[in-house]
RNA sequence: CGGGGCGUAGCACAGCCUGGUAGUGCGCUCGGUUUGGGACCGAGAGGUCGGAUGUUCGAAUCAUCUCGCCCCGACCA
């Protein structure tokens, strides 16, 4: 293992890239544009999972399983859906393959040309809605509450570790309401979730709002979002929550009964969120030194490093980690030792900063004497000796207060990088440095564009709670009834 | 698809301009000493220099072609 990671300041992208493959997350695989989740990486997505599902769970949901497989003509009937997606599909034409006739290998059986070609899903909601069809005749189906974990593709054309990958994994949420206020309250209430999630379990504070019509998911009334601020000045949009209004019931042909006894379209839902998030949390925290994991998510959340010199001295500090260990684990600690000699203790402090987790121990024979043990967070890299005695009480506190501290250090610098802005220079300035820029906007998709060409600036989102407060857009001067979100984003 | 860069040991690179048969650091193996912030010394193993063709007595080095990767842009969660 080289030493140190590259400066953030210096070139973030850099220290982006060697910090997740340093850090044993994710590494580029053998086919473009994928990405290999290794081990480590996987465990704090299983438990992103894990927690997100509970949510789904709580607020009603149940998960079910579609096909990989979109047909063509499936896909085709929702018609801005289709056009919005058209561009980055990948599409299965054939079946089969042979041996190659004219030398080795194999070659696509030309006489296994599929009949309809299959799209390899880029979302969901095609093959479902055909499905719902058979699911819902009566109001009594409603509401139906479905999540599904699975994995889409999306052939972009540049691709980054975790933020923008051909194939990702994701969780995608399909619902079906009896009507329209019951599917916007669905829309927003999921918005809610994510945003809980973002917050209290990543430490990653989001702004909640919706999207320019430019800015919509394809095929949607509504486009919910949550934006996240990245260390970088950069914009990330975390999560999205659709209101499709009854667009996909009807081009998938879905009518139900009403109460009155009349053929109505359902309204639709679908809200995702995806391996993106580790993206998020990532460039939300970390430092120089590496990973910066919020307790609550970390896999391991204590590490405990033996310091010793001879064979004989290492029993008596294990005798000593053992009835810690024992204590944390009572408490619902995850906790490893890391009694392995075949690193120096400085080797491990490093490795273990680099792999973000929350809290270490360090004990050696200094310690058994004094009844003591020196406890470092990560969050602030600080550390101290303290008794022995009541350690586990005071790590559980500790993991609370490194939860909560990582989450106000990246509130208070979301607060810090966003500007309030009235002119056009003034803006450009402020765009050029980074930041959520609040801006007014007359509302337009070519001032919208133009904005963009401009300055690389989009409207990341209308937010929620904004104050209404008539002003006029900084670009083509013209009324405006409240500020908007503007940001350079992933 | 446009613009730039790079392919040499497991990894990161030097050597190329000015041609003479392969080098450094990290990692790896063995031995010893070490162990409270990425240990040190010694001895080793490991490469048809991305591929093809050409020029030459001789090519990692020069030329032409080709393949692959990375970065910047267009696309996007």
């Amino acid at each position: 293992m080289s030493k140190g990671l590259p400066k953030r300041s210096e070139n973030y992208s850099e220290w982006y890239n060697e910090l997740v493959k340093r850090a044993d997350l994710a590494e580029h695989s053998a086919v473009k544009g994928c990405m290999v989740i290794k081990p480590y990486g996987f465990s704090i997505w299983e438990k992103m999972q894990r927690a997100l599902d509970d949510m789904f769970k709580a607020t009603g949901h149940q998960n079910a399983y579609f096909p990989l497989f979109v047909p063509k003509s499936f896909l085709e009937k929702e018609e801005e859906h289709a056009e919005g997606f058209a561009k980055e599909c990948a599409v299965v034409t054939h079946y089969r393959l042979k041996a190659n006739p004219d030398g080795k290998g194999l070659i696509v059986d030309p006489d296994a040309k599929l009949q309809e070609e299959l799209i390899v899903r880029p979302t969901s909601e095609a093959v479902i809605w055909n499905t719902y069809k058979g699911w819902i005749q009566s109001w009594r189906d409603l509401p139906l509450l479905i999540n599904q974990w699975a994995n889409v593709v999306r052939w972009e054309m540049r691709t980054r570790l975790f933020l923008r990958t051909t194939e990702f994994l994701w969780q995608e949420g399909h619902t079906a309401h009896a009507t329209e206020a019951e599917a916007v309250e669905e829309t927003e209430k999921m918005l809610g979730v994510y945003a809980d999630f973002a917050e209290n379990w990543m430490a990653v504070p989001v702004i909640q709002g919706v999207k320019t019509a430019s800015e919509r998911f394809a095929g949607a009334i509504e486009t919910y979002c949550i934006e996240a601020l990245m260390q970088d000045g950069k914009a990330l949009q975390s999560g999205t929550s659709h209101f499709l209004g009854q667009n996909f019931a009807k081009s998938f042909d879905v009518k139900f009964v009403n109460k009155e006894n009349e053929l109505d379209f359902p309204w639709a839902t679908s809200w995702g969120v995806s391996t993106r998030l580790m993206g998020a949390l990532i460039m939300a925290h970390s430092d120089d030194n590496g990973l910066v994991l919020p307790p609550k998510l970390a896999p391991i959340q204590v590490v405990i490093v033996p310091i010793y010199r001879t064979d004989e001295d290492l029993p008596k500090i294990t005798e000593k980690v053992d009835k810690i260990i024992e204590d944390l684990k009572t408490l619902g600690i995850s906790v490893k030792y890391d009694a392995d000699d075949k690193y120096k203790p400085g080797f491990k402090f490093a490795e273990y900063e680099l792999k973000g987790i929350p809290v270490r121990l360090a004990i050696g024979m200094r310690d058994l004497e004094n009844g003591t043990v020196e406890i470092a967070r990560r969050d602030e890299l600080s550390k101290e000796t303290r008794p022995l005695e009541g350690i586990a009480d005071h790590i559980k506190n500790l993991l609370d207060e490194i939860q909560q501290n990582i989450y106000d250090k990246a509130l208070k610098f979301r607060e810090e990088n966003t500007f309030t802005v009235d002119s056009w220079e003034e803006f450009k300035a402020r765009i050029e440095i980074g930041g959520f820029v609040l801006a007014h906007w007359d509302g337009t998709a070519e001032t919208e564009e133009k904005i963009k060409a401009e300055t690389k600036a989009t409207i990341r989102c209308i937010p929620i709670n904004s104050i209404e407060q008539a002003g006029t857009c900084i670009y083509s001067g013209k009324e405006s009834a409240k500020r908007v979100i503007f940001a350079k984003a992933y």
